[in-house]
RNA sequence: GUCCAUGUAGCUCAGCUGGAUAGAGUGUUACCCUCCGAAGGUAAAGGUCAUGAGUUCGAAUCUCAUCAUGGACACCA
């Protein structure tokens, strides 16, 4: 319907001798406003030196279109536009047929775009702020593939380095003192509950044979099984990836030497106090940074740079990646280097999630994986579901600093609005069960009111607010959205009463209700909440 | 100190590339179930859009300054 105002509008203003310039059509918030509104005619004052009205009115007049019930002028400059409501009408029947794939597009055209997301260490177990950035990237991931991009979601292992070494050492330490013995927990050690319930299964398994197992041992084990816990919960939490890199298999893949060695040759380092320095700052970041440390050893950028590279000869046309605030000064590093390396830096998108500060009987709770002091994914799952923490975690965009209360969360997880949502899909269900019909009519001749057209015109919006979600990249967009039409639906509800005594009235009504139950759906599926048919 | 982000109703947040009288939820106060699910609906109250200047037909939105909050500024990852 855009489509055809803009068309109309531009035809108006070739005949006025004027095509250089972009028509914007809006929904206005009011209904006094008309359907579609315009404030071209205000963008033009610039342009032909007149009063926005007198324009408008030239503009209106050349407009003819069969689509448009009524055109009204309104100061300082609007023109609004009332629409026949045949579209609306229309617009069931392609729900009905489209089922599932309503809401759908090709606007990506295939891009290849790579999402990483997450991506924790696997030196411990996955906590709040993952469970913002996974809720995010996944639903992102599902709002693009539905527009018609080739998504990846990739999931980046942290399998090798220091970190491993000291959680080697931690498992170690914690196995040792559960055998009797002692064995120093490093300085940088872990101190989760779950480093201690691996070492427990250890002893478990294997009584004290295991003394004697070097640090490899130790180290391997606890990557594989921490990884394996993280993987499982994710799952959970309906997050499905298509790749994990090991920075391990990264390592061998490319030769760290050689990459260091193309940045040499490209002139981007240099030696100082025994270090080999990478000349970021010539690029996009303020200071240097090291790449080969005084004792010869890499820092953790040289594999990053890497598994960049690697991406990048993945041949992604866009990647995304998603960190946490504390990683943002990475941001220019990393561009730096993929600059350096010849490819071009604007492929590689970085977003930045403000981090979960958790709340706990009103106090923040200051969350380290060192410390082992933090409310971990799981627990979140299984105290206020997984419906709604992904709802909750996606419902604001990346930049708000968003405080989760547990003790809030639990006692009062029924304000969490997906259960408004689910509720109306939950009604819809109900009434579906008492009597439900398959054939779609030509016409719906009953349909022909306010109540029906408010309910009606949320549902058509639902493509271009999906177009616009994976364009702007914004999930949050599908939540607003969706409760607006659980919304207009609770409204109809209470105002219309679907099942009557005329048979044709009924159908229409539960017809009706039925694409607004399949538009909720494929709206939630998005986000990766599933709606109960009873609750 | 420098860099990034944020500041909208008591609280949690929307507000799309600047547009018409700034919106929801929650909380408070009233109403509404003989009938498809009241986890619902209706209404009232609640705002110097942090502050100050600027840009223009028009600013919560853009620019600058100030204040406040969170985060980052390692030869850790």
């Amino acid at each position: 319907m855009k489509e055809i105002l803009i068309e109309a509008i531009n035809d108006s203003l070739k005949k006025l001798d004027i095509d250089d310039i972009s028509v914007e059509i809006d929904v206005p918030k009011q209904k006094d406003f008309g359907d579609y509104s315009t404030n071209i005619a205000m963008k033009l004052t610039k342009i032909l030196h007149k009063n926005p009205l007198e324009i408008a009115s030239l503009i209106v007049e050349n407009i003819s279109n069969a689509n448009i019930e009524k055109i009204e002028i309104k100061a300082p400059g609007f023109i609004n536009f009332f629409v026949k409501k045949d579209y609306l009408i229309e617009n069931i029947k392609k729900v009905l047929t489209e089922k599932d794939q309503y809401g759908s597009s090709n606007i990506g055209n295939g891009k290849k775009i790579n999402i990483e997301f997450v991506s924790a260490n696997p030196t411990g177990i996955l906590h709040t702020g993952n469970a913002r950035g996974g809720a995010y990237g996944d639903s992102l991931a599902r709002i693009m593939r539905f527009s018609g991009f080739d998504v990846t979601e990739e999931y980046y292992i942290n399998d090798a380095g220091n970190q491993i070494n000291n959680l080697g050492e931690s498992l170690k330490s914690r196995y040792y003192e559960i055998c009797g013995k002692t064995y120093p927990l490093p300085e940088e050690g872990y101190h989760g509950k779950e480093i201690i319930a691996m070492a427990n299964d250890l002893y478990a398994k294997y009584l004290d044979s295991l003394l004697d197992k070097d640090i490899e041992f130790y180290k391997e084990y606890a990557t594989k099984e921490l990884l394996a816990k993280i993987i499982a919960v994710l799952k959970e939490y309906r997050i499905n990836y298509d790749v994990y890199t090991s920075e391990k298999e990264i390592r061998n893949k490319y030769n760290l030497q050689n990459i260091i060695d193309i940045l040499t040759k490209n002139g981007y380092t240099y030696e100082r106090d025994g270090a080999l320095w990478f000349k970021c700052s010539a690029l996009f970041d303020e200071v240097d940074h090291v790449l080969v440390k005084e004792d010869k050893t890499l820092t953790y950028l040289v594999p990053d740079i890497a598994y960049h590279l690697d991406k990048y000869n993945r041949g992604f046309d866009k990647m995304i990646d998603i960190f946490g605030t504390d990683h943002h000064g990475y941001v220019a590093r990393l561009k730096s280097s993929i600059k350096a390396l010849g490819n071009d830096p604007d492929k590689l998108e970085i977003k930045l999630l403000q981090l979960v500060r958790l709340i706990e009987n009103g106090e923040v709770v200051r969350m380290s994986k060192r410390t082992g002091k933090s409310v971990t994914l799981k627990e979140v799952i299984d105290e206020v579901g997984i419906n709604a923490a992904r709802y909750y975690f996606v419902k604001s965009s990346l930049d708000t600093q968003m405080d989760f209360d547990l003790n809030l969360a639990k006692s009062k997880s029924n304000e969490n609005p997906v259960y408004y949502v689910c509720y109306a899909y939950a009604r819809i269900s109900s009434i579906l069960k008492e009597k439900d019909y398959d054939e779609i009519p030509q016409n719906f001749d009953t349909l022909n009111d306010e109540d029906s057209y408010n309910v009606l015109e949320k549902v058509y919006a639902f493509p271009d607010v999906v177009k616009n979600a994976a364009l702007k990249e914004l999930p949050h967009l599908i939540t607003n959205y969706v409760y607006d039409l659980a919304n207009a639906f609770h409204n109809y509800y209470s105002r219309i009463r679907i099942i009557t005594d005329d048979e044709l009235v009924t159908k229409e009504r539960i017809l009706l209700i039925k694409s607004v139950r399949q538009t909720i759906k494929n709206a939630l599926d998005l986000i990766g909440v599933i709606p109960p048919e009873k609750m």
